[in-house]
DNA sequence: TTCTCTACTGTGAACGCTCACAGAAGCCGA
DNA sequence: TCGGCTTCTGTGAGCGTTCACAGTAGAGAA
């Protein structure tokens, strides 16, 4: 009745039936599928050429109620969800992350957790154990999502540094500072002096992090520091274009603009080209992320690579030998300079 | 040994805790979990103060291996994968369908099939029925793998219009050859009548719908279909650009443009910028979809917005109605037309 | 009173798997 | 021959639910 229609899948093999069909018991096929330790080399081929013969695949429902875990994993997004469209990176973390799970054959369960509401059923859901592990994105300070599961005890990896540092927390980041650094001393190579910043959030780390590389190599080179050339956005495509507008104000003599992500430096292009501003001939401007859509702007920007897939390999991986026990751990990865047409 | 730094977590209550606080039965709970009919007010009380009490969380695993569903469904993207970079619909989509099946209370499982390898995985994971339904993405013809499901009889529903028409599949799609037509008769309306198109792929529906919708405004309103007014895209920013500067090769004389998605029409906007002509004065520019990238540029697109909220609810709604028993249902949202500065 | 019906409750079995344990077989050294 | 080891295999129990069934209590009808 219920099935009426929809092609009415069969009841697929158990265990049971591969056994039955390999003359072993359950418990030889068990082991052949859990790593085949203490299993003769005859009955192991018995047990594969079963299981291809049969279409098995294992019941991970059964299993998981008997080991405890779940074997799979949750991405989390506390970020207001604007950020989901908007910022391009997301979609290369997304992708990175569940390719490097599918990799070891766990399925990843997409988390958004944008009112309060979707928060505490998600918050539920994580430390009931329906999951082992969590793959954070919350770069914002304060987050109590984080927070809560950290308390529940939740395997734990978050993609980019944590606001709060005491806590023993797992993370991997894009060397920020560094790759700040490169974009500014790439810019002071090119005989720049007056280099603007469009700082991200200044309540991230990421966006403190940016700041301060670029102030530590003016320093570095004997530029003073001049604050009207600070000005700080929000990673938004619109506080690029304000906050190059503001710049331009205040001094119009800048010849060079380190923006702190590909999104607000194409807001920073409109800005210019709506001043008159050339670039790179005028102006010279450096972005950050090497998002896909800054590639295909004219012109094309320079700016700094954040190795996206490493990032998702790596919080793959931590997270995977975290939930195997071992300590919280912190991978920072080198980012690399992108020359293009902007500077 | 192996939880000593997870922060231990304890073994969560079962139905049967839940049963001995509140002085019932096990069977009492798990109907008072599953709609509460055939219990007395009394024991209903008593059960639900339990549950807050212990903070019992229903364990699923034990659930779906006797009910033989798993209440977590999957969002399978077939189409290679730059497309998840580059198409910001496809992040809208997702997080609706997160959104919507998230009030089910269904998780969803995030599935990527790019390679080869990765289709066979999902395959077979999907038919081992470790999920009850699929929302798929893939609007290319002949796809292995939606004619794979539907033979094994898995719930399905596509998003847009499937290639081969023959088959009783679900889908939910906007309504492209409206779309297209509110678009052609706005330019219309504008006086333009030399009015070129960059098509979508035409090997899917919604690229040949929306060609479609272009041809019949103008055949309606008297304007002959001139062939070197029309060049096919492919939905890229750069195939945008291509077809924008053929046109301007072909016919000097055009005087608008519909391009059949916002991405393209970014790329016409360069090619028009670089071939000095003014939007809107000299060539009006409609997109397609309305996604957010589109809003922004200078000039904001005049845009046939795709009713992505509704398109995921929808979408959702007719899979679980699916896994439910209900017959292949085919649904059609209407668009919108939203002017903005291009033309 | 007795019978039937409805509203409610408890219980055993089963879902498909893993784990611990017991046992068998083979080999080697005493 | 015996005992001990290693390697391999089968079996029962149990994970936390739901489901079918049996059973109880109370109300109303005969």
């Amino acid at each position: 009745m219920t099935m009426s229609n929809t092609g009415g899948r069969r009841k697929p093999p158990t265990i049971h039936d591969v056994a039955r069909v390999a003359g072993v018991s359950r418990g030889t096929v068990s082991r052949v599928l859990n790593g085949g330790h203490y299993v003769s080399p005859a009955a192991q081929e018995a047990v594969n050429s079963a299981i291809r013969k049969t279409g098995y695949v294992v019941n991970r429902h059964a299993r998981s109620l008997i080991t405890g875990r779940s074997d799979s994993i949750g991405f989390l997004l506390t970020e207001p969800q604007e950020k989901l469209f908007e910022d391009p990176n997301f979609n290369v973390l997304l992708r990175g992350c569940t390719q490097a799970l599918a990799a070891h054959d766990i399925p990843l369960l997409l988390m958004l957790a944008g009112t309060e509401d979707e928060r505490r059923r998600i918050t539920r859901y994580i430390t009931a154990g329906h999951v082992d592990g969590v793959l954070l994105v919350s770069s914002h300070s304060g987050d109590p999502v984080a927070e809560e599961l950290r308390e529940a005890g939740v395997p734990l990896v978050q993609c980019g540094k944590p606001m709060g540092l005491g806590s023993k927390v797992s993370y991997v980041a894009a060397d920020d500072r560094d790759g700040a650094r490169d974009m500014v001393r790439h810019l002071l190579s090119l005989g720049r002096r007056r280099i603007g910043v469009v700082t991200g959030p200044l309540d991230t780390p990421g966006g403190v992090e940016r700041l301060a590389g670029y102030k530590e190599v003016l320093t570095e080179a004997g530029v003073a520091i001049d604050e009207r050339l600070v000005v700080s956005g929000d990673y938004s495509r619109a506080s690029g274009t304000a906050g190059a507008e503001k710049l331009l104000s205040r001094a119009p003599d800048m010849d060079a603009l380190f923006v702190a992500s590909d999104l607000m430096a194409q807001g920073a292009l409109t800005a210019l080209r709506r001043a008159g501003r050339r670039v790179p001939e005028d102006v010279s401007v450096g972005g950050f992320d090497d998002s896909p859509a800054a590639t295909e702007g004219t012109p094309a920007l320079t700016t700094i690579r954040q190795p996206w897939d490493r990032i998702s390999n790596e919080m793959v991986r931590v997270l995977l030998a975290r939930i195997g026990g071992e300590d919280a751990a912190a991978v920072i990865l080198p980012t690399e300079l992108v020359r293009r047409e902007s500077t």
